[in-house]
DNA sequence: TCTGGGGTCCTAGGACCC
DNA sequence: TCTGGGGTCCTAGGACCC
């Protein structure tokens, strides 16, 4: 049976779930923001149009703003992680095999559905995603994974595909890779595409066929990954529908502060604070660390006086107690803490995970029940009257911090909040 | 003045061992 | 003058993804 994998890819879905909101913005330029409102991270086709780049700071595009009367947004990631269940929930009944790939991405596996008309049910998928979440879908349909990746973005840019574009058919599919440059394909960014322009390789077929000579030129460069892009381009899949969620290896969480922070006392709040989301994290996930990082860093756009460093410390017996992780933070912290220095960001890492079960020591003082107990009670709450009801002090809750990330401009929590539901009057 | 956050995989090179 | 060979494990860094 041949393969057939489609990419159902949510089109400028945070923009898209404003919209679904506040009808009004229907057609008109929109932006949403990363944190901070620092930078754009989604944009309507329409703010596209007027010249604004993804990942643009919101300070160099201020006057185009103003001038089109865009309509800007903070990112609202309760709405958003909340619509993206919606979406995947409704794919998960098109096809047997469904890959959550990211917040607005899957794969669907649609081999052996190949006596159905392939775009015709792409189009139904669209159209019921649409009609129950109210986010419009762009839809690829090809052999590889990376070549639905492509048929998805010839779905997105031409008018007349309806947003399904099939690439499983006997035509086209030269002409498909003729018109994708090499740095649209999935796993060549800037780098890689610069090295095969170089050699030549503009677009998708030239990469496709490649004589021997380019194609271990390509290896040496760019590993197995380049090996596997051109055999996936020939429709020779080396990548599958993964239905169920890998295990984190690693859980990070850090910020930039809003405003400058030099006072180690607020860095000690902030990285409490980055504990414990990156602690309940760990225990969602059912794991625990043996091995926490925490680093510091100032600005990278001053270069003159740009201070970074990260300090990793082994623990005796892992865990992911945040009471006991914030102790270990706290050391790391003061040993990387430079006086005199304007932080700008900071975060903690985790790595070395494990699954629940936990390697005793000898000389263990701590009551690992009791521990147990208590973070299970904290979570449960947190899980019923909302995140942040209990935390720890050390993370100076209820306080007006220079740290804090803002968002000036966020839409209400539509779904996820009593209070914020939308009323039809 | 103002510039996000969280991941994965792969490779090269060093340390160490027999 | 001349200085083995190969395996494993770990880490840092690069590149990519959304």
């Amino acid at each position: 049976m041949s393969l057939v994998f489609a990419l159902a890819d949510c089109n400028n879905f945070y923009v898209s779930c404003e919209r679904v909101f506040d009808p009004k913005l229907e057609g008109k330029p929109v932006v949403v923001l990363s944190n901070n409102d620092g930078c754009v991270v989604s944009r309507s086709n329409e703010a596209r149009a007027l010249g604004i780049k993804m990942g643009a700071p919101v300070f160099e595009i201020s006057s185009l703003i103003k001038k089109h009367g865009i309509k800007v947004f903070s990112s609202n990631y309760a709405l958003y992680g909340d619509m993206s269940q919606r979406v995947m929930e409704c794919l998960s009944g098109f096809a047997k095999d469904v890959e959550v790939y990211s917040i607005d991405e899957a794969f669907l596996d649609l081999s052996g559905f190949a006596h159905e008309n392939l775009s015709d049910y792409g189009q139904r998928i669209c159209s019921t995603v649409k009609k129950w979440t109210g986010i419009p879908l762009s839809i690829g349909i090809a052999e590889t994974k990376t070549l639905a990746k492509i048929a998805n973005k010839i779905a997105k840019k031409s008018p007349d595909s309806k947003g399904v574009f099939d690439l499983t058919g006997p035509f086209c599919k030269d002409k498909a890779l003729l018109m994708t440059a090499v740095s649209d394909i999935w796993g060549v960014g800037s780098s890689y595409s610069a090295f095969l322009e170089r050699n030549g390789i503009k677009n998708a077929l030239l990469l496709r066929d490649a004589d021997a000579a380019l194609k271990a030129g390509i290896k040496r460069k760019m590993g197995v990954w380049g090996a596997r892009i051109i055999d996936e381009l020939k429709g020779i899949s080396c990548y599958s529908v993964e239905t169920r969620p890998q295990p984190k290896k690693g859980i990070t969480a850090s910020r930039t502060f809003k405003h400058p922070v030099e006072n180690l006392k607020e860095l000690k709040e902030a990285i409490a604070t980055y504990i414990s989301v990156g602690a309940e994290k760990l225990r969602d996930e059912n794991a625990v660390t043996s091995s926490i990082s925490v680093f510091l860093m100032t600005s990278r756009f001053k270069v003159e006086d740009f201070y970074y460093n990260l300090k990793t410390s082994e623990l005796p017996v892992a865990t992911s107690d945040t009471g006991e992780l914030i102790g270990y933070a706290v050391r790391c912290l003061e040993e990387i803490y430079k006086k005199g220095c304007m932080y700008k960001k900071a975060g903690i890492m985790f790595k070395d995970l494990s699954r629940s079960c936990i390697q005793l020591s000898l000389f263990d003082k701590r009551d690992r029940k009791r521990s147990e107990r208590l973070m299970q009670t904290l979570d449960a709450i947190n899980l019923k009257m909302g995140s942040g009801t209990v935390s720890y002090a050390a993370t100076a809750p209820g306080k007006v911090k220079s740290w804090h990330t803002v968002f000036e401009k966020r839409s209400p929590l539509y779904t996820t909040n009593w209070e914020q539901i939308p009323q039809v009057l």
